[in-house]
DNA sequence: CCAAAAGTGTTTCCGATACACCCATGA
DNA sequence: TCATGGGTGTATCGGAAACACTTTTGG
């Protein structure tokens, strides 16, 4: 016990909520746990920051070595501190982070750590612990408010999709159905869609156009001051 | 030194950015640092939080212990804890909150305390201590974007106060000029704001109606789920 | 009576919404 | 040839924006 302190201190961890999208259903990343406390119960994967180590290459760090995800879009949500007692050992402070992880990147990785780990559709995911469900509730409200004003919805698709896919993705996140002259029209007209000469592959009917988000689109869209909405 | 751990941990502290408004322009609280490092200079109030303190009370004790600002709308703004040298002795995390103050109240305190508080004009604040620049600077970009869509703006104000007050407060957060018969219009329609029976006073001019906002018919407004907007 | 700010409606315009059919492809 | 989704244009509506004069009050 090397380290010592004048006053106590609380513990610093960080907390990530990883958001995959799946055709179909928003899904998040979770790690059961193979220790107490709250042993055998899923939670959100996260861990200690190290003294020497910035906030978010610890949530990186945390991610890669319990997950597999990496090299995702990555955004402080909160920090929880407000219960002392939110972990029964001692007092920890935990920074909590959200990701947005392209589902076929990681599909494998599930199962491969030393944890169990796994996809769970976030309308259905089980009773988390800790604090862990508040939190992933926050991130969820998060990602559902920020969708509409910045686009992050791209994050969630793989690099060439369809406007289908976008549109239903849209419609997942924001919990309605939207017309589709209507969206086609709306994110065409931003320009920062790219329309790429390929057509999606195997379907069992018209193939339709992909397209790639424009990121130089939109960095310029931003310094004239505009904004991305819905 | 009696408190030992298995690692080295990092200090928390929390800071706090106070927003005030003074029927021109938006200022901020600062107070400045009487012992080293960067002592005189101006600098965000804040300190350590104890182990056994929620950290939104730590914002609110250490509010009112260096400046006697107290009972003030406080929002977690972000935690700071990228840059691992952000305080030269040793590691610091920063919670850091903002709060919105209504002058009035709190134009005597500043020069109370043991050490020296000042309101600032926000475009000429100087140079401060740590990182807390960046701190002011995000904490200025997230009040000016959540006024649009939350009705925190009243927290600045005198709980009883004229349309063209109301008005120029938005004019100076969201820097831009409105429309005096649009502006009442759309505030009027929303119903958050209750009519009293009073007008202003000791004023060289016709005196204005005065007007308070409804907490209660806000409150039904987002039950409905609607929002507030501009 | 003058200076200063309060208070008040209507028209115009543009973006949001609603809406239905033909086309291309693989099975 | 059929089932499945891809792709496309126009008319209507409603809220946002533009706009100027009269009223009240104190000095």
């Amino acid at each position: 016990m090397p380290h010592s302190y004048r006053y106590p201190r609380a513990a610093l961890t960080v907390d990530c909520v990883i958001f995959g999208y799946d055709t179909e259903d928003l899904k998040v990343l979770l790690i059961q746990r193979d220790s107490p406390p709250f042993e055998g119960r899923w939670a959100l994967p996260g861990g200690f920051v190290d003294v020497g180590e910035p906030l978010e290459e610890a949530a990186r760090r945390e991610l890669k070595e319990e997950t597999g995800v990496e090299k995702v879009y990555l955004e402080q949500l909160y920090t929880f501190g407000d219960d002392v007692k939110r972990d029964p050992r001692e007092r920890v402070v935990s920074v909590a982070y959200y990701a947005l992880a392209k589902l076929s990147d990681h599909r494998v990785q599930a199962a491969t750590d030393a944890r169990n780990a796994a996809w769970f559709q976030v309308a259905d995911a089980p009773s988390l612990a800790f604090d862990h469900d508040q939190v992933l509730e926050m991130a969820l409200t998060r990602l559902k408010g920020k969708v509409r004003y910045q686009p992050i919805g791209f994050e969630l698709l793989p690099p060439k999709f369809t406007l289908t896919q976008l549109q239903r993705l849209y419609e997942t996140l924001l919990e309605a159905s939207l017309d589709k002259r209507n969206f086609r029209k709306k994110l065409l007209a931003m320009g920062l869609l790219e329309e790429l000469d390929e057509i999606e592959q195997d379907v069992a009917h018209r193939a339709a156009r992909l397209y790639r988000f424009d990121k130089r689109a939109y960095r310029d869209l931003q310094k004239r001051g505009l904004h991305f909405e819905l």
